[in-house]
DNA sequence: CCTACCGATCGGTAGG
DNA sequence: CCTACCGATCGGTAGG
């Protein structure tokens, strides 16, 4: 009889458990024995499974940023609709990524700075990217007449920010579902945005 | 002759460099041979100014805490002011403490989970005090018929997120002063709040 | 996946 | 403020 296929690879194990510890603790005060410990095995063990604590949070960050990428063009695949649609829409897709995994969401926004070279320059200018699109955006939407601010690079950072503090409030067992947070972020922070309401 | 004074005392030195550090590596990633060197001496000379590596981060995190109690209560000192005007003072107030010294703002609001208890605890009871002070605020706007939000503790989280994202962006050598940035900033997250626009 | 271990570095102290 | 040092712990490896 073959064994039972275990539910997750054990790398995808570590990369889940070490993304809980980065994000309570943060990435330099994780050590790889508190991690090891938490999976019930010894330090050295881990290492015939990953190759560097480092690389566990490279995977981590670059794989939120494809994420939020594929989130975003998804959301603005119909160039025809209103840019005011699009934009709620990115914001959903941002939102859907932050609460599906608020853990690797909050490593993703806190933790890369521990990245070394060249990653950490890799990470920030796909980042930069990112926050370019929702300028983009905005100034699209400024243009077409349907959303009015003083400043879209101002706008956008504002946007982003408050959707990034999610992570640090959102409880997975809340009153609220995913969704509604969603939708009711899409709804204020358009709200200053729109022309008319 | 006596020695002239240092401009500021050794222990305030410490604090400034160590702040500027823990900002920039983190507070876990900092050592404390690093901080030495950063000022020209030696480790454990370290020890003559300060009792521990935590007990630097415990002042700035709280000292911060006071300055941004401090700005709001100067904002809300005049309470038969509008409610709008109030937010508004009370919005100019916390970005003028962030701008102030982001890097302590910075440390402030990424580090403090590095402070061991009790003094983990008496921190975030700070901060939700703080939180709900405009939360409160807002609710009373909304009460008054002056400012309209489907939800005060969403508006609320979602306008200090706005704010707090500022010191990742801020240059102190940037175009905008920090009273342009606050105005600015008071300016559109009203924007979405103010009943009659 | 474990045992046994490496060199490096950590925060902090004693004694001057 | 320095020299010299402490015990603890770190990320990671060799060999099985």
């Amino acid at each position: 009889m073959a064994t039972a296929a275990p539910i997750r690879s054990r790398k995808a194990q570590i990369d889940r458990t070490a993304t809980a510890l980065f994000r309570a603790r943060g990435f330099a005060a994780t050590s790889m024995r508190e991690l090891a410990t938490e999976l019930g095995l010894e330090a050295g063990s881990l290492y015939s499974h990953i190759k560097s604590k480092e690389e566990i949070l490279h995977r981590v960050c670059f794989g939120l940023a494809e994420d939020f990428f594929a989130g975003f063009a998804a959301a603005t695949l119909d160039t025809a609709a209103p840019i005011a649609t699009q934009l709620r829409l990115a914001i959903e897709a941002h939102v859907r990524v932050l609460t599906r995994d608020s853990a690797a969401s909050a490593v993703f926004l806190h933790e890369w700075r521990h990245l070394s070279e060249p990653a950490r320059t890799e990470f920030l200018a796909l980042r930069d990217r990112y926050e370019a699109s929702f300028r983009e955006l905005i100034q699209r939407g400024i243009a077409a007449n349907e959303l009015h601010a003083p400043d879209a690079a101002f706008a956008a950072l504002t946007l982003l920010a408050s959707l990034n503090w999610l992570p640090a409030w959102y409880r997975p067992d809340g009153k609220l579902s995913p969704d509604d947070i969603a939708h009711r972020l899409a709804e204020q922070l358009l709200g200053g945005l729109l022309t008319n309401k």
